[in-house]
DNA sequence: CTAGGGTTAG
């Protein structure tokens, strides 16, 4: 900063100061002040107006990206001054407004660029597709990859990499890898924005796939960033073998000085169902952890019902002066809530605004579910009401859950209505409502509510689990008979629901009600896919050995009431892990303790 | 030296 300041004053003694003092001036400028300083001395000299001055453009960009309130403005008002703005100049503009809280501001701005035949160049494009990817723009990402086509950028690797993440981050896969095989030149960077897009779009097995060919085919080592995108396809697939090799290959490569990559190691342990791994990464790490890696680990606990150990791991990270954030307090909130622990929830939620964080929606969401599934309903509806923010969806959906549970009319009409209101049409809200009026046997108002279903179109997520034998995913959808052992899976079942009526297993009517408009609808309740996987589980792996399941909904109340019993008479581990959290059956009983 | 790929969340 001395030097900054006696370069200043060298300058603003000078009447002509040299470009190159200059160029080291604007490139040191931090404060708002010595932005002002140069922009006197370009005005003065009258650099300001003329066709090319890459210290401007550079100006322009810094007030363009500055985090004070008002400079991004001061940017257009400089820009506004140049008589001829170079492609520099509008890429300055470009680059900030891609930026700030208005990212579609520089996809107008391009066409206008466009319209008014401007000269663009790589870098216009690059900062208009961060705009796309931000604003989730697939139409315009189209457009600007014709217009790099048009120009004759598609060769630049730096520009493809940028337009393959956008395209994967907009959602469009297909054309991400396209834009992948097609690029001339490829280097780390591109294989990584594929690999993490991949990963983040739904196509975890694709981005390990490509991972493994990366290491076979390509001339480059996986690196941080790489493994970063193959341990969240492992987390998301749940596949802890590959995670595993992926977790030694950061070892041998020292990847793990990176808390970053430690921190996706601890998450990827936790997803694929072995927390006591995950806290062995974490009590060993060896670089400095991070608030995330706290978050990590507490949600870690957390995810597994460890509800004590998650508020352990909470209450050490205040030792450690690491202030935990608004994720520390829904992490923390989060592990109250599968453990049960009603009154330490609450207590946390209260301590919030005292200790600096505000809650927010999701906060809400949680202390609802723990006061709601505790039973206490109405505080959870008077939470609602008194709530800062308008609720939103989930949080009604949160309400009618646990209404649900208990049976709460009231409540449950109340919620219902709202959601209507606010334009839902998921069929979950729905059954919801109808079980509830189903628990309290009134009939006309179930039949009310399924006709409310069938003139609405309802939409239906299709509930799917599946089961990895060998390093193969089985995929199962409830009834799904697409399986080449289909056969012996439905005579597995069949003889569970046998074995099970000893134990003095009644099928959970209510549940039924799950699978309305199915056409029969009490073999639908047996076969949920989540029990198709365990009796595919049971009769391809060896006895004794753990059962692996994973569902991307949450795990119905017949199906969990049956795996306890399945994993007593089969004498077997079964671990299920549901779209919130897992549970292990083991002997007849579950670690979520039947609460979750 | 004006660009590209990255971790936690009801």
């Amino acid at each position: 900063m001395a030097n900054l300041n006696k370069l200043v004053q060298k300058c603003n003694a000078a009447s002509q100061m040299s470009i190159a003092n200059l160029n080291r001036l604007v490139k040191k400028c931090s404060a708002a002040s010595h932005m002002k300083q140069v922009q006197a001395h370009l005005t003065t000299t009258g650099r300001l107006r003329s066709r090319f001055c890459p210290v401007r453009s550079k100006l322009i960009e810094l007030y363009a990206l500055s985090p004070l309130p008002h400079l991004p403005h001061q940017a257009h008002s400089l820009f506004r001054q140049i008589d001829n703005p170079s492609t520099n100049d509008f890429n300055a503009i470009l680059r900030g407004l891609a930026a700030s809280s208005q990212p579609a501001a520089a996809i107008s701005w391009f066409h206008r660029m466009l319209r008014r035949s401007h000269k663009i160049d790589a870098l216009t494009c690059s900062f208009v597709l961060k705009a796309c990817a931000r604003v989730l723009a697939w139409q315009e990402t189209l457009q600007v990859h014709s217009q790099v086509v048009r120009c004759g950028f598609a060769a630049d690797a730096l520009l493809g990499t940028t337009l393959l993440d956008v395209y994967a981050k907009v959602g469009d896969i297909g054309s991400a890898r396209m834009v992948f095989d097609e690029m001339p030149v490829r280097d780390i960077a591109s294989w990584n924005a594929l690999i993490a897009g991949l990963a983040q779009g739904n196509f975890a097995r694709e981005a390990i796939e490509l991972f493994k060919r990366m290491r076979a085919e390509s001339l480059f080592r996986p690196n941080e960033v790489t493994v970063l995108g193959a341990l969240s396809a492992c987390s998301h697939l749940g596949a802890l073998k590959e995670g595993e090799k992926i977790h030694q290959y950061i070892k041998d490569e020292k990847l793990d000085a990176n808390v970053i990559v430690c921190n996706a190691v601890i998450d990827m342990y936790a997803k694929c169902g072995f927390v006591d791994k995950a806290f062995v990464v974490f009590d060993s790490i060896k670089c400095k952890k991070s608030l995330i890696t706290w978050n990590t680990m507490v949600m870690a606990f957390a995810m597994h019902g460890h509800g004590a150990k998650a508020l352990e791991i909470f209450e050490q990270m205040g030792q450690a002066y690491v202030k935990p954030d608004a994720v520390s307090y829904l992490a923390a909130l989060c592990a109250c809530n599968h453990a049960g622990l009603v009154d330490d929830g609450v207590r946390l939620f209260n301590s919030m605004s005292e200790n600096g964080v505000n809650p927010n929606m999701k906060h809400y969401g949680s202390v609802v579910d723990l006061l709601g599934r505790a039973g206490r309903l109405q505080e959870a509806y008077d939470i609602v009401k008194s709530m800062p923010m308008v609720p939103d969806v989930v949080l009604w959906q949160t309400l009618l859950g646990t209404c649900q549970i208990y049976g709460n009319v009231e409540i449950a009409e109340i919620a219902s209505r709202e959601l209507v209101e606010m334009g839902s049409n998921n069929c979950g809200d729905f059954v919801l409502l109808s079980n509830v009026y189903a628990a309290h046997e009134r009939w006309k108002d179930v039949r009310r509510v399924r006709d409310a279903m069938k003139n609405r179109d309802v939409k239906k997520v299709p509930a799917f689990s599946y089961i990895e034998v060998d390093g193969v995913i089985n995929k199962f959808f409830t009834g799904d008979k697409s399986h080449a052992r289909w056969r012996e899976i439905y005579e597995k079942l069949d003889e569970i629901r046998f074995r099970i009526k000893e134990y003095g297993y009644v099928a959970g009517t209510s549940y039924v009600l799950h699978d309305i408009g199915e056409e029969d609808k009490e073999n639908a309740l047996c076969y949920h896919s989540e029990k198709l996987a365990v009796a595919f589980g049971l009769i391809s792996t060896s006895e004794g050995t753990s059962i692996q399941v994973f569902k991307n909904l949450r795990i119905c109340g017949d199906c969990h009431f049956v795996i306890k019993l399945v994993s007593k008479i089969y004498n077997r581990e079964i671990i299920v892990r549901d779209r919130v959290r897992f549970h292990r059956f083991e002997e007849g009983s579950c670690s979520c303790k039947d609460y979750w």
